[in-house]
RNA sequence: GUGGCCUUGGUGUAGUAGUAACACUGCAGUUUGUGGCACUGCCAUCACGGGUGCAAAUCCCGUAGGCCACCCCA
């Protein structure tokens, strides 16, 4: 007792860093369930991969994801290069593909561009509850476009990926924030309306009626409500382009009978966003799963061409809580039916050969070499659930054969080692 | 950045001041070359640091982390 006690070493000291989490085993039976879908949702509606630095100069969010928002203000976190440099570790993708997009040249050999994405973001938040500090989001964007039909696909894209992971009663939440021209009129109007009701409304919107008025619209403050439902709505004062643009989306996506209800208080918090917002919501989740909208002034805002856009993104650990929480199973585990045992340091040496072999036949093994006693690699193998297991002892290996043994009859049988690759795969139709 | 709740072995829990209990899991074994059962043993300085007490998992303070509500967002 005393001496085991005094042989205790310190206690582990690290633990991953606050908002983020280690990806174990168990985890990507989820993982790579979404990762899947995301691939074949991507290749059925023509969408390829794309990549970016995860770190990119500080000013593409600056100017890009906009300085007013938190997500720019607040929550980036920023490295210094030796040689001065002001990097950002990326908290949104879309910047980063468009600059990709444009600095390639890709622009001029495929216009309009679908790219999906998958890659992990960095946001310096308080951590909660499908919120963490890193995390990964697929997304779709849609470059060098600004038809509608655009708009409906990035949604449908979205949804396809939902669907087909099977969650259930998903909801488009959309809106239309409209362009330069009507948005600038609806946030004078808007603006006229709160100006003499700001003594009636909480602080923080006191504070949005001079940096960011559209998201007056976004407070959950309860004194706020009367006057937020009597304020004036964006799709009132669209001009005669957004609003068709606006409808023509509605009717794509009614087409594809994609449930949607318009959300005329949906501003969302990126700078960029232009006419279409939505975003994504299942039942029993508060959270959004995902969110987007169209983004026409992006790359001008960034010093590039002319190029209207249009994008979503969801959170890959969200869809995962979405699907934990509706029960529906993650992949199963596929271990191999085959278990291969060895006694003694002979057989031990020998079976090497033999998994090689096995390997090269593509035959999927389970060994424990850790393991020495027969008795304990039996054990393993039945937990494993193999179909059967291989013993080779040192009278096997003299004789040149092996021991298969059906692990569900008990039934064993000698084989040539020779014939083993064959043997085993006839076993295992 | 603000406020509230929480933190006991790998997991889930018990224990409100006298030096950690239970279940599952894991590991080792129950005589030598055969699993699934059963049995035995082992695995926690009670998140970390400090304070008060003869005595602290248990009270107090600090730190870190988790959760929740704001904020914002995926």
């Amino acid at each position: 007792m005393k001496s085991s006690k005094k042989s205790k070493g310190k206690k582990f000291a690290f633990q991953s860093p606050k908002g983020t989490r280690d990806l174990l085993p168990n985890d990507f039976l989820y993982f790579d369930k979404v990762e899947k879908a995301v691939k074949k949702t991507s290749s059925l509606m023509g969408f390829s991969r794309i990549e970016t630095p995860m770190f990119e100069d500080v000013k593409l969010f600056e100017r890009g994801t906009g300085s007013s928002t938190d997500v720019v203000k607040k929550q980036m976190f920023l490295i210094k290069g030796k040689g001065g440099e002001n990097f950002a570790l990326r908290p949104e993708m879309t910047p980063g593909v468009l600059r990709a997009y444009i600095e390639s040249g890709l622009s001029h050999v495929m216009s309009p561009a679908k790219f999906f994405y998958w890659s992990p973001l960095f946001r310096y938040e308080q951590p909660q509850h499908g919120r963490y500090r890193q995390f990964y989001q697929l997304g779709f964007e849609i470059l060098g476009a600004d038809d509608p039909a655009f708009d409906a696909q990035i949604i449908s894209a979205s949804y396809g990926v939902m669907e087909e992971l099977k969650i259930k009663n998903i909801i488009i939440k959309i809106n239309s924030i409209g362009c330069r021209t009507c948005r600038a009129n609806y946030v004078k109007k808007l603006k006229e309306y709160y100006k003499n009701k700001l003594n009636k409304v909480c602080r923080d919107c006191n504070k949005r009626y001079y940096d960011n008025p559209l998201r007056l619209l976004d407070c959950k403050e309860e004194k706020c409500q009367p006057i937020k439902t009597q304020a004036p709505q964006t799709l009132d004062y669209l001009c005669s382009s957004c609003k068709t643009h606006f409808k023509q989306v509605l009717e794509y996506l009614d087409e594809m009978k994609i449930p949607y209800i318009i959300e005329p208080t949906l501003v969302r918090g990126l700078d960029y966003y232009s006419r279409t917002v939505f975003e994504i919501f299942t039942e029993g989740l508060d959270f959004a799963l995902g969110g987007g909208g169209r983004y026409d002034y992006l790359s001008e805002t960034l010093g590039g061409p002319r190029m209207p856009a249009v994008g979503a993104a969801c959170g890959v650990e969200r869809i995962i809580e979405a699907l934990k929480t509706q029960e529906i199973s993650s992949v199963p585990k596929t271990r191999s039916k085959v278990f291969l045992i060895y006694m003694g340091d002979q057989a031990k040496k020998k079976s090497f050969e033999i998994l090689k072999s096995l390997f090269d036949a593509g035959i999927a093994v389970n060994e424990a070499f850790s393991k020495d006693s027969l008795k304990s690699q039996l054990r393993m193998a039945d937990k494993e659930g193999s179909q059967m297991a291989l013993i080779l002892g040192q009278q096997e290996v003299f004789e040149d054969v092996i021991i298969i043994r059906d692990m569900e009859s008990g039934a064993q049988e000698n084989v040539p080692i020779k014939k083993l690759v064959d043997e085993i795969k006839r076993r295992l139709k």
